[in-house]
DNA sequence: GTTGACCTTCCAGTGAATGGAACCCTTATG
DNA sequence: CATAAGGGTTCCATTCACTGGAAGGTCAAC
């Protein structure tokens, strides 16, 4: 299979499939004219990739991952803590763009978005001291 | 102000506080040692940067609210919509990394974790059929 | 005068692709 | 036969926001 096939199957851009070779996650075969001969195998590596990725696992966890697809006698355990170490990745992540989420709503909501030059988001950005306001504390 | 006592003020780094003089973000006065010489203001505006980074503005929107902060004959608006483009970044963000954690840690659940080689969490990457499990919709 | 803590510039690398240029291969059609 | 369309190839540059490191200049204290 050429590239383009892989690429509608697998829902992953040529271009990427290029550089996932190039990084060593799939290594297609060549055909006489230059072209990447894609085997099943390395259209359904390519398909958990995908899928790894969707999930947010970085590169080198996909790497892991894959060896660890390929080594039928594996433990559990070592998945699950790769798995583990990002969700808790992604909740650090969550926690602070929820974090942030809730002082620049806070902000957005105390700005009137008019005309007029008056604006509590820069003046907090500059923190400014504010005299119609009492202590930030106290928000 | 040398960059050393405007790093600890302002909590940037260094070698952020060049990037962003590099990138024209800040303009200090050199000394006649060839040192950076940073004034009252150029630090102000350093923390300006830190904290809208902190709130995950990019830089370029930095940029632009750097330049409404100094126009005192801005309209809020045009701060409250740079702001609340960003919220909607967030919000995007947010929706993605839940939908991540909530497979993610589905998965995470129905893996046993030991020393058999059973994955579910592999299974599910590989989109193995599992004939333990009935269809995934059912899920 | 020498140590050590500063400061300087410049270059390279990060992650995970993505864009583009320049060129080759294959097939169909005028 | 020429050529045009639509694949494919490589290689280089760019993205974003820094960060690390090397090689060297400056300054204050001892």
């Amino acid at each position: 299979m050429n590239i383009g096939d892989v690429a509608d199957l697998s829902g992953l851009p040529a271009k990427t499939i290029r550089y996932y070779e190039d990084i060593g996650l799939v290594e297609p075969l060549r055909s006489a004219n230059g072209y990447r001969s894609f085997r099943q195998s390395d259209v359904h590596k390519l398909a958990f990739l995908g899928r790894a990725r969707a999930l947010g696992f970085t590169i080198e966890d996909c790497r892991s991952l894959l060896k660890l697809y390929a080594d039928t006698d594996r433990a559990s355990a070592e998945v699950k803590q790769i798995a583990e170490e990002h969700l808790d990745r992604i909740d650090r992540k969550i926690a602070e763009l929820t974090e942030m989420r809730a002082t620049l709503s806070h902000l957005v909501d105390a700005c009137a978005g008019d005309h007029r030059p008056n604006c509590p988001i820069l003046a907090d950005l500059a923190m400014e001291e504010d005299k119609t306001r009492t202590a930030r504390a106290a928000d």
